[in-house]
DNA sequence: CAAAGTACCTTGACAGGCGAGGTATCTTAT
DNA sequence: ATAAGATACCTCGCCTGTCAAGGTACTTTG
């Protein structure tokens, strides 16, 4: 079963911060990435990658540079800054705490 | 700190269904008992509340009935049906899924 | 009687996700 | 050569869920 993006929505800048917390990268890599650590069972589509890459850009979260190409078309790199780093830990915080109390409201009785 | 509605969009009905399979209540005991037990960090806004229910409702997850009134206004109770404990069971187990994936696709590396 | 609490409901605007469509480059097979 | 397929980027417009604002009505309390 695979999940719908409705239940991540809101979520995805924070996921693409903390790819380009580890390192620079680029959309389609990054696309690729996520799929796979998910284990296939949810893929950002590319309209909202995009999306969600502007919207940083705009808010000084990552900058971007053309990169060397490799195999395939010319590459657009993002590269996070210290202000998508400080945004990152909120956002990493807001998880936590979303986790939290969505576990507290969902809590039926089947535990002890 | 609290979390803004668009972090747990798209589990509002999740978070409706599992109340209920406590219990039949209304509209405002709901949404009490939801900020009291995210100890005010999270209120779920009238308007979205009753979008819900119509949408529960319009799907068979959930039925309503004119209730005694007790103190204030008439109230309007749910109560869960069959297909909404389905329902209900399916969304908790997205939930786990969602924070799987998540949690995977936030790690950065400062843990071992 | 007025105010405050209980309780319900609707409308319209907004934001994020995404289907669909488009462009350009490079590799590989025919 | 050329066609196909992978790589790689981007935009437009629709859809859906959230929510601010506004409204109704009843009960209790000062």
């Amino acid at each position: 079963m695979s999940i719908a993006g409705d239940l991540i929505r809101g979520h995805t800048d924070a996921i693409i911060l903390a790819r380009l917390l580890r390192s620079d990268s680029y959309g389609y890599e990054i696309n690729k990435t996520i799929s796979s650590l998910s284990g296939g069972r949810f893929e950002l589509k590319e309209a909202t990658l995009y999306t969600s890459f502007k919207r940083l850009e705009e808010t000084g979260c990552i900058v971007s540079y053309w990169g060397g190409s490799g195999p395939g078309a010319r590459r657009r790199y993002y590269s996070i800054t210290p202000t998508g780093r400080q945004t990152c830990r909120c956002l990493l915080e807001e998880w936590r705490e979303t986790k939290d109390i969505m576990d507290k409201l969902l809590e039926t009785e089947e535990e002890t």
